[in-house]
RNA sequence: CGCGGGAUGGAGCAGCCAGGUAGCUCGUCAGGCUCAUAACCUGAAGGUCGUAGGUUCAAAUCCUACUCCCGCAACCA
C-alpha cells in the first residue's frame, strides 16, 4: 500500500495557486502510482481549529463551525474541479478525529511524555505562542511582525520534545531519504540544534481560545493546533478508531517497515513537520523504518516575488480553470517547476506550454496520426510489413522515453516524466516527417508500407495517452476513445509493450484534444 | 561570522550530490513539407556556466574567498 498524504489547508481563507499545486501534484503522483500498480491511499483535507479561524470569524460575525465549514467547502470544491481524487478527506473538527487526538494525549501523558509547567513572559497573541529572546529585535524589542506582545503567566501542558531530538538528529543523518529533496536537510538539522533543550507547548487555556480540541483530561484547556492538526495523517488513517468508525484499516494504510509520503510546502518542514511531527511520532512508538518520507516543494512565485494577499498579486487557480481549462492548468503547475525548488508563476509561459507541448506536439501528432489511418486505411489499423530501421528507431525510443519516465516520476520529479514523454512525441513527428506516409499512399505497390508507418504512429499514441494519465486523465480519457481502445486508461505500466493494437483494429474519428489557446489581444 | 536558496547564449530553466564533447523550451534568421490544431520537419546564429583563486590529466560540476539577488514577520503551499 502506498500511503500518500498533503498538507490540510488552514481554512481562513480562500485556496490560492500554491494551494492547488500541493494537490494536484499530489494527485499526479497517486495517480502515476497507480499506473504503477501499486495500491494507493491518497488523504487530503482541512485544518480547522485555531486562534486565526476564531478571531476571522469573530470578524464577520459567525461562529467558527459555520465559518469553517464554509471555507471548507471553496476547497473542496476547487479539488473537484482541477480533478483532483483523493481516497480520503479530513476535517479536523471531525469527532472521530478529535477523540483520536484525545487518546493520543492521554496515552501521550500515562507514558509521562506530558507534563504541566507554569511559564512566565512574552506572549504573541496574533502567533499564538510564547516568545523568546532570540525574537527579539537588534534594539532589544519585539517587532511589529508580532502583533500584540503581552506579558502573562499561565499554566500550560508541555510535550517532552526534548526527549526526542537526539534521536531525531541521528535518525535524519543516517537516513537519507527522508527529506526531499536532500538539500533540506541541511536546514532542518541547524534548526534542530537551536531547539535542543526545549519542550513544546501543547496547551492552549480556554479563556483565551476556545476553537480547538478540548483537552481529555483537563477541561481548561484546548490542544495547540499544530499538534491537532499533524495528527490528521493517523486519525484519518484510522489509527485508533473504532473498527466501525469508517476509517481504513490503520495496519494496512501505514503497517511497519513502510514509509508513508508526506506532500509539504516548505515553509511547513521547520520545525512543524521536521521536528514536531517525527518527534511526536517517535513518542507514539513508530519505529525508525515507520517514519514517513516528506516530500517539500517549492513555491510559486510572481514576478520574482513572494504571493501574498497582502501584496495583491495571489493567482486563483478557479480564474485560471475557467479560463484556460483544467487540462492547461494541471499541465503547467507540473511541468514549469522542478519539485523542491521555487517556480515563477506566468500566464505568457502556461499558455505557451500549453499550445507547444500539448496542442502543437503531442495534440497535433495524435490527430495526424489518426487522421491519416482514417483516410488512406479507413480507420483500419495493420501491423503491415517487414520493419526498417526507422521503425525500430522509433520502437526504442519509445521503450527509452517509458523508462526515463518511470525513473523521472519514481523521484516525484514530473516536469523530467513529461519531458521524456515529449521526446518520443518529437521523435514521431519526425518520423512522419521521414517516412512521408502521404505518399506513400499515392503508391499502390507501397499499401505495405504505409500500414507499417500508421500503425508505429497509432501504437506511439496508444502509449503515450497512458503515460499522461496521470497528469491529464481525461485528455488520457479521450484519446483511448478515439483510439476505439477504452479499457486502454486502465492498463499498468507493466503492461505496456509494443502491440497494444492489435492486427485489423479499427479507430475512430479523431477530434483535437488539445484546442490551441488563443491568447487575447493586447491593444 | 545567524540559516538556507539562487547567479548557465535575448527570455525562462535543467545539468552540480556520484568532475570528462554545455542541454531543453521560447524567441531570432534561413529553408523544407502539406497528413495534421496557421500545426510538423531541417539547418543556422547566439554562452570564457556571477568574480578571483585552488585541487585535478580534466571543473558549470569539488574546495576557498568575494559580489549581487531572494526567502527565513504577517496572509501562506
Amino acid at each position: 500500500m502506498f500511503y500518500l498524504t498533503t498538507a490540510i489547508d488552514y481554512t481562513n481563507g480562500s485556496p490560492h495557486i500554491g494551494h492547488a499545486y500541493e494537490k494536484v501534484l499530489a494527485d499526479v503522483i497517486a495517480r502515476y502510482r497507480r499506473l504503477r500498480g501499486d495500491e494507493v491511499y491518497f488523504l487530503t483535507g482541512v485544518d480547522q481549529h485555531g486562534q486565526k479561524v476564531q478571531q476571522t470569524a469573530e470578524k464577520e460575525g459567525v461562529s467558527s463551525e459555520d465559518f469553517v465549514k464554509r471555507t471548507t467547502l471553496k476547497f473542496a470544491a476547487l479539488w473537484e474541479k482541477l480533478d483532483v481524487k483523493y481516497d480520503g478527506w479530513a476535517e479536523t473538527i471531525d469527532p472521530r478525529h478529535k477523540a483520536c487526538v484525545g487518546a493520543i494525549l492521554t496515552e501521550l501523558k500515562e507514558q509521562g511524555q506530558l507534563y504541566k509547567k507554569t511559564h512566565s513572559g512574552h506572549y504573541s497573541v496574533r502567533q499564538e505562542q510564547f516568545l523568546q529572546e532570540r525574537d527579539r529585535d537588534e534594539a532589544g524589542n519585539f517587532g511589529p511582525e508580532w502583533g500584540e506582545v503581552v506579558e502573562i503567566e499561565e499554566e500550560n501542558w508541555y510535550f517532552k520534545l526534548s526527549d526526542h531530538t537526539d534521536w531525531l538528529k541521528g535518525f535524519l543523518e543516517s537516513n537519507s531519504d527522508i527529506i526531499i529533496p536532500a538539500f533540506r536537510k541541511a536546514e532542518l538539522l541547524n534548526a534542530l540544534e537551536r531547539n535542543v533543550g526545549t519542550d513544546l507547548c501543547i496547551s492552549r487555556p480556554k479563556e483565551r481560545l476556545q476553537w480547538g480540541i478540548g483537552f481529555p483530561f483537563d477541561e481548561d484547556y484546548v490542544t495547540y493546533v499544530w499538534f491537532d492538526a499533524l495528527i490528521n495523517y493517523i486519525s484519518f488513517a484510522g489509527y485508533k478508531a473504532a473498527p466501525d468508525a469508517g476509517l481504513p484499516d490503520f495496519n494496512k494504510l501505514w503497517p511497519a517497515n513502510s514509509r508513508p509520503v508526506h506532500v509539504i510546502g516548505k515553509d511547513i518542514l521547520i520545525p512543524a513537520h521536521g521536528i514536531y511531527w517525527l518527534c511526536m511520532l517517535h513518542a507514539m512508538g513508530f519505529t525508525d523504518s515507520q517514519m514517513p518520507q516528506l516530500l517539500v516543494h517549492g513555491w510559486w512565485n510572481i514576478r520574482g516575488e513572494k504571493m501574498a494577499k497582502s501584496t495583491g498579486n495571489v493567482v486563483d487557480p478557479n480564474e485560471l480553470a475557467d479560463k484556460f481549462g483544467i487540462e492547461a492548468v494541471r499541465y503547467y503547475l507540473v511541468r514549469d517547476i522542478v519539485t523542491g525548488k521555487d517556480s515563477d508563476f506566468d500566464m505568457e509561459r502556461l499558455i505557451m506550454l500549453f499550445n507547444t507541448e500539448l496542442a502543437n506536439e503531442l495534440g497535433n501528432l495524435c490527430n495526424r496520426a489518426l487522421n491519416m489511418s482514417q483516410r488512406f486505411t479507413d480507420g483500419v489499423l495493420q501491423h503491415g510489413g517487414p520493419l526498417t530501421a526507422d521503425d525500430t528507431a522509433l520502437q526504442t525510443s519509445l521503450a527509452e522515453s517509458i523508462a526515463a519516465y518511470q525513473t523521472a516520476m519514481d523521484e516525484f520529479d514530473v516536469s523530467k516524466g513529461l519531458e521524456a514523454l515529449s521526446r518520443h512525441v518529437v521523435h514521431c513527428n519526425q518520423y512522419a516527417e521521414r517516412m512521408k506516409p502521404w505518399e506513400l499512399n499515392k503508391d499502390p505497390e507501397k499499401m505495405d508500407r504505409l500500414a507499417t508507418v500508421l500503425y508505429h504512429l497509432a501504437e506511439s499514441v496508444a502509449h503515450a495517452s497512458v503515460l499522461l494519465a496521470p497528469i491529464l486523465p481525461d485528455a488520457a480519457e479521450k484519446l483511448a476513445a478515439q483510439l476505439n481502445f477504452p479499457t486502454l486508461t486502465n492498463l499498468k505500466l507493466a503492461d505496456l509493450h509494443w502491440g497494444l493494437l492489435e492486427d485489423g483494429h479499427v479507430i475512430e474519428k479523431p477530434m483535437p484534444v488539445f484546442p490551441r489557446i488563443v491568447p487575447e489581444v493586447v491593444p
